[in-house]
DNA sequence: GCATTTCTGTACTATACAGTACACTTTGGC
DNA sequence: GCCAAAGTGTACTGTATAGTACAGAAATGC
């Protein structure tokens, strides 16, 4: 599928990265249907048959720039953790900083808006970018989550699940209304403040102290 | 915009409901892009001419079935809470599963992957449909964790957010996950074991109880 | 520097589809 | 029953676009 043999001559490698860049301009702005091959070559500069001979068409071209989109801008966020200083909270905060510091650009979300309509046509496509983004995040972070409760510095039964919930709450709503195009889009400061909040309501929970019970009861404790 | 006049004649009536449940199948099937007014034709049965004096052409008539399924789909999200029982866990437990058999439906999915696909070309429909639904379903739930936290049954500082957090972790990624067709359809077990888990996670946390502190210090004392 | 491979430009084909025109039929109020 | 309004069917127009063909230019490797 994607452009078959890597790259034969120097000029080629060229082409086939002007014609994966201009293609990437053009699906994220119009989406597969209504983006046209000659919108790409009009950018590209190339000639409509190099373009067939190295990606074979509308389709091919597609597949390669979400592989391409899925390396340069997905895959970092499941690399989105690092140093791990000792409070949990600020480990938290710094994740789901830089977890939405990627979510929010503009290609991101476009990407989103783009695989999410595609995937119809593209399921594999979705998959992928799945997998290689949000569902690779969830996994980092479960190993931190798991880490820090073996250590004794948080309490989490179900890490997996735990990091799912917390990059959920990371996002808010932000990220749906964005993607929906409700409101303007979010400030770094309200950004901000739905990580911070997220981590509080995630740390400490919204029942009130004299409810509390041992952690333990209530998370299988809750019936029908 | 949407059909003009509600609706001239009986026969009339029952034609523009025609065009607009084929449409809608077809739109959700297809995509705006590649849907083709022949195949709307072909399902309701009427005539081509009918069809643009009623709805104006391609985009009024999605305009008009994005409408028609905000009414019939999304609307109710915003009603999904009701016999608020006393315990909190419970009624959380209880809205969580109306927003989830609402939101996980083939229609509901087919929408959202619709809705946020074509948001370059009608963002208004976008707002539209956020508004009613997500956006909705979270002004309902603030509500009711407002009045517990002033019945001294939650402790919730901010319920607008906190609403909006409760309902992204219930979603998890279990809604993500089937938006992008990344892997097979959740069961409706796996959805309710992760609405239960967030209802956990929710009102009681992930902090080690030793670590706990006053509700209100961490919630505003995350820095930087 | 020459032969070969690769890229380019243009022109062409076939098709699909949105939107329009118009003559004809059915419906529904009276 | 009549007749105005609404709906139908078909055919047509114009255009946009994916994909193909091919002859020529350019670069690449030796």
């Amino acid at each position: 599928m994607s452009s078959a043999a890597p790259a034969p001559t120097i000029r080629g490698r060229a082409r086939d990265a002007a014609i994966l860049e201009a293609a990437r301009a053009v699906f994220l702005e119009h989406g597969f249907e209504a983006a046209t091959l000659d919108l790409v070559i009009g950018r590209s500069g190339g000639s409509r048959a190099t373009l067939y001979q190295r990606f074979g068409g509308k389709a091919g071209l597609f597949a390669a720039i979400i592989r391409d989109l899925r390396d340069k801008i997905v895959a970092p966020l499941g690399t989105a953790a690092d140093g791990e200083r000792s409070n949990p909270a600020e480990v938290l905060v710094g994740f789901g900083r830089r977890f939405m510091s990627i979510l929010m650009t503009d290609e991101s979300l476009a990407l989103y808006r783009l695989v999410i309509g595609e995937t119809r046509h593209f399921p594999e496509l979705g998959r992928l970018v799945f997998e290689a983004g949000p569902a690779a995040a969830a996994e980092r972070l479960s190993d931190y989550l798991r880490r820090a409760t073996q250590q004794g510095r948080l309490a989490v039964a179900d890490p997996d699940l735990a990091a799912r919930q917390f990059l959920e709450m990371v996002k808010g709503d932000l990220h749906t209304r964005t993607l929906f195009g409700a409101g303007r889009r979010p400030s770094s400061r309200e950004i901000d403040d739905c990580v911070r909040g997220a981590v509080a309501t995630f740390l400490y929970g919204a029942a009130t102290r004299r409810r509390a019970r041992r952690r333990s009861a209530p998370r299988t404790g809750i019936r029908s």
